[in-house]
RNA sequence: GGUCUGGUAGCUCAGCUGGAUAGAGCAACGCCCUUCUAAGGCGAAGGUCAAGAGUUCGAAUCUCUUCCGGAUCACCA
């Protein structure tokens, strides 16, 4: 089986290690100790040695020095195990060696297992369903999206290579107060245009009569202001938001012209979230629309309100009281019977339950929404459904620019699609610059240049931790040198290019025939870091966190690259070493690409 | 104001459940292409881990206090 086949490789020499430890510790001093227990950890770098034992929680047991007890057990361990070549004691550490040999067999087996790191999903997986993107249809996706989604589908991939079965989905915000203001804005001030008109994404279209709206707005506010209105009357009764929420208020009462000017922007706009979508890699199993399910969201509420979970209030609208839950009173429909973002959700949660036997359900949500996921799970408690409690929400940072959070009316949006194009553009022109697709044709070129340029903005985005807020300066645009996706590609096109010389001269590097060999500290050190894509993985998953994929194939490249600067591979003499290096290259080529295929980055066989 | 969250090099970020002298990249400086792709490698430089106290063999990491940021608490989504 595949996990087991991953366990051997990656668990097996840290598990029997800390077996022979507990044993040694029992021996000398007779301390019983749990596995867990026992502190093994990397050696660091300048120290000599592989793995690490920390002496400092045997020494009162011991009696001794730390210098002195780490000897002990050192030798100890020496003694019974034969995959340690040598040890050494500084203060409190023991830094084992491990044998060559050890590192060369592993090499074979992590080269042999094409799915090395990744656990198969069978039928017998427990199916996660991750919630992600989730537009609304008013306006084009911007930076902030391209973070939820990217981070979304990286997240799918982790889990699937963690074995789990999973359904992407996505909730498609298309009805609600937004989506009238930009209606009602076209349809007073839009003079039929049309994207097939203008030329425009159809997006982008819909996304300037919501701007057109908030114009206006404003200036009906100012209107109404200099009239005597405080702002928060003039908010309330500007002509525009009015007629606006009285369109909503058609739009659920199926005024059929009404309907028919949405389903026509709506249209629009799905037209262009598809090509967004299809130029970020990312993609759904499932869509659902909150058309399609805030009725059924309407009538939990309902449902909780004849429970008496739920309220009603003199003026028509249902509150949930969660005063109890140390939380504050929360409305689930308005008082003209509308509903609100709460009420879908609800919605859509059921729905998704009764389409699917979801064993998690995860939704990746900005962290501004905190309070609302809370909220919902409470509320889906107290409907009562046992699953209410146990959905996750993971919450991701916001994209932020230098001077701070991204105003749409401000102008300050960076745009999804202007972004990747720009991206792709600057990889061209690098290209060109470097002369490093001179041989290609037209076509090589454009997937290359497409596959360059998204793999720079997936990685910038993708290798900060997704807790955490992150800056984009749109000044500086996205590198290309250093820690960056194109490094990363490139390292695997130049691998690649390696390889293809290997063949095309007939060396045969599909195995390790000879294992006895002697390598450099260098090399056998890239081994032990291949290793450790299997327990990145599931860390990765357990995180919820592609960052700590992308640190680690950064770690692997850099250090590989070292390798390739300081040794030969094609005009090694010795055979041996010759096809050790191959193999090792190949291998390393191979998670590179696994690695990066789950923050859904493609990586070139030349660029 | 309540709740949540963050503060590490000039800038952008790593630093796993506490472990050795806190690491990368960018920028700036100096080297390395007659050698498998220089989108690369090497060197030097850069730090009061916001501040203070505590817990202990050991704290960037855990606890408390203070300072400074951000999010949220809507008949918005």
């Amino acid at each position: 089986m595949q996990l087991d086949h991953n366990k051997t490789i990656i668990m097996n020499l840290e598990t029997t290690i800390g077996t022979v430890v507990s044993k040694a510790v029992e021996t000398l001093y007779g301390l019983n100790i749990e596995l867990n227990q026992i502190q093994l950890q990397k050696t660091k770098r300048e120290f000599e040695g592989n793995l690490t034992v920390v002496i400092f929680p045997f020494v009162k047991a011991a009696r001794k020095s730390p210098e002195q007890t780490g000897q002990e057990i050192g030798a100890f361990l020496q003694q019974h195990n034969p995959v340690i070549s040598a040890f050494n004691v500084i203060k409190g550490f023991l830094n084992l060696s491990i044998s060559k040999h050890y590192w060369l067999e592993t090499l074979n087996e992590i080269h042999a297992n094409t799915d090395f790191g990744k656990t198969r999903v069978t039928d017998d997986s427990e199916l996660m369903m991750i919630e992600y993107s989730s537009p609304n249809t008013n306006k084009p996706l911007h930076l902030g999206h391209i973070r939820n989604n990217l981070l979304g589908f990286s997240i799918s991939e982790i889990q699937k290579a963690n074995g789990w079965k999973v359904v992407k989905t996505n909730i498609v915000n298309d009805r609600g107060i937004h989506i009238c203001k930009s209606m009602l804005a076209w349809k007073l001030f839009g003079n039929s245009e049309t994207p097939e008109s203008t030329g425009m994404k159809g997006d982008h279209l819909v996304g300037k009569y919501y701007v057109t709206f908030d114009k206006y707005f404003k200036a009906e506010i100012a209107a109404l202001m200099a009239e005597g209105s405080s702002e928060e009357e003039a908010k309330k009764k500007a002509p525009l938001i009015l007629q606006a929420q009285a369109m909503l208020l058609a739009w659920e009462n199926n005024d059929p012209e009404v309907r028919q000017l949405w389903e026509m922007m709506n249209g629009w706009v799905y037209a262009g979230f598809e090509k967004t979508y299809k130029e970020l890699g990312v993609d759904f199993d499932k869509i659902y629309y909150e058309s399609e399910t805030y009725l059924e969201g309407k009538s939990e509420v309902e449902r909780g309100e004849a429970n008496k979970a739920f309220y009603r209030r003199e003026d028509g609208s249902v509150w949930a009281d969660l005063t109890g839950d140390g939380l504050d009173e929360k409305l689930l429909l308005r008082s003209d019977g509308t509903s609100v973002y709460m009420t879908q959700d609800i919605g859509t949660a059921k729905l998704r339950y009764n389409d699917y036997p979801i064993n998690k359900m995860v939704y990746v949500v900005g962290n501004e929404q905190n309070y609302h996921f809370q909220v919902l799970s409470i509320l889906l408690d107290k409907l009562g459904f046992e699953w209410g409690k146990s959905l996750v929400h993971f919450s991701y940072g916001m994209v932020e620019l230098p001077e701070g959070k991204m105003k749409s009316r401000e102008g300050t949006v960076v745009d999804a699609d202007d972004l990747m194009e720009e991206m792709i553009e600057t990889a061209r022109e690098t290209s060109q610059d470097l002369g490093k697709l001179d041989n290609c044709t037209p076509q090589e070129i454009e997937t290359i240049v497409r596959m360059v340029g998204l793999g720079s903005l997936k990685y910038f985005i993708l290798k900060v931790d997704p807790r955490k807020n992150m800056t984009f300066n749109p000044k500086e645009s996205i590198d290309f040198n250093g820690n960056t996706g194109p490094f990363i590609q490139y390292t695997h096109a130049r691998i690649k290019s390696v390889l293809r010389k290997a063949t095309e001269q007939g060396i045969d590097y599909s195995k390790l025939a000879n294992t006895k060999i002697t390598i450099s500290e260098k090399e056998s050190y890239l081994v032990q870091l291949l290793t450790e894509f299997p327990a990145v993985i599931r860390l990765a998953g357990e995180e919820f966190s592609p960052a700590l994929i992308a640190n680690y194939i950064y770690d692997l490249v850099k250090e590989y690259n070292q390798f390739y600067h300081d040794f030969t591979i094609l005009k090694e003499e010795d055979f041996d070493i010759k096809q050790f290096r191959l193999v090792l290259s190949e291998s390393a080529a191979s998670i590179i690409k696994t690695g990066m295929a789950l923050l859904g980055i493609d990586v070139p066989e030349r660029m």
